[in-house]
DNA sequence: TCTGGGGTCCTAGGACCC
DNA sequence: TCTGGGGTCCTAGGACCC
């Protein structure tokens, strides 16, 4: 095996045999059951235990579950009652997506050591393009000597990012290396967990053609549905269809793009930086809301939530959309375009009250979200301090709180229990539900939050109910801790920030 | 046992203008 | 006067991704 596949430079030829790129330069990282794995380099009693992160209300889904949870069939986008039937003696634990946030800013910015041009996927998954970084050169002339070469060197240089991932993050991370996007994201799947995959460029094809549809991306459920009723199972089916027999099955834009896909014709670019087109935020209710008052007073919410992350944005924006999901989960949206861009709450909040006067919501509702997109890169204050106007005196600060999971508005008990040992859990139910209506929340405590208390040090809140709340008090780098119980209004009880993992480092 | 939240991109149809 | 076509903007919905 001669590199003479690899080594042709690219040429500018279409068809069939697209020159494959001759350097493996683009790298996807991957990190291991992300919020899961956070959780249990926190609490060190959650370690080698079954662990399931996500909404914790009773129509919560589970966002990650730790491997100790996959082996009982919890999976991401299961229902959280369904998690708990599997795996009764899991810690359930809501999110701190600060904490994630945390982890993830130091995740990226190793990658940014290896090349600038690194493209976050969220929090927990990134491209690089290898090529670009400071290795970009190394690697070129690798390629020359070969693919065992480059490879050797991908190789290395990979495992040197694992280790320093690890070393500054303690947490465990998956990594593909190819010539595109797409086989280096099947590659990191296939590394997973905690592992390395290299496609050396050329083998496209070859590592496609057995994977099924799905593994394709841009091929959800309808799709692979659609291929299946045409026979077509394996990516290796599709590779071998004309592009009109797949844009007739699927559109113009689909059907093109899969039929290049197939073939591991990928010429995305990795992206360091792209601006967000559209800002929204979203809640579903424990219960469906039928009451038009409470709908306009969550919708409110809702709409001062979303300006006040548009602001922080620093943008504005001209089309203000409205969703909400009826009993029956079908879901609609209402919209309407401004003249110009705004970033102002008050007139944010008429034209979504408007749009949803114009929704029958008789039946029950869901869900509700309000949205902004045609964004514009300036604020309201840019506008008046440019026509030489007043302050902006109306500027209604809605307090940015910008959690995840915490709405304390919405109604029901958020109840949570059970520590994963089940030791000093306490089975729970309701605490303090919160008064949505009138805003003033008692914020009840969550489980998994970081507190802190003067004399036991930090800990995490393991479950409350019944007026009471029990708390592990341990840190990332102690032995696995003790469990106390406290009365939920307890002063010396504090909410705390999360700790870092790994000890800062000097 | 019903199904989160925050995004992106595409399609189709209608309005409107040239 | 009639007919046709293209381009752009907007709305609504759907598929998909993490």
């Amino acid at each position: 095996m001669e590199g003479s596949s690899v080594a042709g430079s690219e040429r500018p030829r279409p068809g069939p045999e697209a020159a494959p790129a001759a350097v493996p330069g683009i790298l996807h990282l991957d990190m291991d059951a992300f919020f899961a794995a956070v959780e249990q380099a926190a609490k060190p009693s959650l370690r080698g235990k079954p662990v399931v992160v996500g909404g914790l209300g009773p129509r919560g889904v589970v966002a990650t579950a730790s491997y100790e949870a996959r082996r009982f069939g919890v999976h991401s986008a299961m229902a959280m009652a369904q998690a708990r039937r599997l795996c009764p003696n899991a810690a359930f634990l809501s999110g701190r997506f600060h904490a994630y946030r945390q982890v993830s800013e130091v995740v990226m910015r190793t990658l940014r050591e290896l090349s600038p041009l690194v493209e976050p996927v969220s929090l927990d998954e990134a491209f690089v393009d290898l090529r670009a970084g400071v290795h970009g050169a190394a690697l070129a002339e690798a390629a020359e000597r070969g693919e065992r070469a480059v490879v050797a060197m991908v190789e290395a240089l990979a495992e040197d990012l694992r280790a320093d991932i690890r070393a500054r993050t303690g947490l465990t991370a998956s990594v593909g290396v190819a010539g595109t996007k797409l086989l280096a994201k099947l590659a990191s799947e296939r590394a997973k967990p905690d592992g390395l995959v290299v496609f050396p460029p050329g083998r496209d094809r070859e590592v496609l053609a057995p994977l099924p549809v799905r593994a394709l991306w841009g091929v959800g459920p309808a799709t692979a549905e659609h291929l299946r009723r045409a026979g077509l199972k394996t990516v290796g089916d599709v590779a071998e269809q004309p592009e009109g027999v797949l844009v007739r099955l699927l559109g113009q834009a689909h059907g093109h793009g899969l039929h290049a896909l197939a073939r591991g014709e990928d010429a995305r670019q990795v992206v360091a930086e792209r601006d967000a087109k559209s800002i929204s935020v979203e809640d579903t209710f424990d219960t469906d809301l039928v009451d038009r008052q409470r709908l306009r007073a969550e919708l409110e919410r809702l709409a001062r939530r979303c300006v006040a992350r548009l602001r922080e944005a620093g943008r504005s924006g001209r089309t203000i959309v409205v969703k909400v999901r009826r009993h029956d989960f079908a879901t609609l949206t209402r919209s309407d375009t401004l003249p110009a861009p705004t970033d102002d709450v008050r007139v944010v909040t008429e034209v979504a009250r408007r749009l949803l006067e114009a929704v029958d919501t008789s039946g029950g509702v869901r869900l509700l979200g309000v949205g902004i997109s045609g964004l514009a890169d300036f604020t309201q204050e840019d506008l008046f301090v440019a026509l030489g106007g007043p302050e902006d005196g109306a500027a209604p600060a809605a307090d940015g709180t910008g959690g995840w999971a915490g709405e304390p508005g919405t109604a029901g008990a958020r109840a949570d229990v059970d520590g994963a040992g089940g030791d000093g859990a306490v089975g729970g139910v309701g605490p303090v539900g919160a008064s949505p209506a009138t805003g003033a929340a008692v914020a009840p405590w969550r489980p998994g939050q970081d507190v802190h208390h003067p004399e036991y040090g930090p800990g995490w809140v393991q479950g409350s109910g019944v007026g009471r709340v029990t708390v592990r008090f341990e840190r990332p780098d102690s032995p696995p801790g003790r469990v106390r119980t406290f009365a939920v209004d307890d002063p010396d009880l504090t909410p705390a920030d999360p700790l870092p993992l790994v000890p800062p480092a000097g």
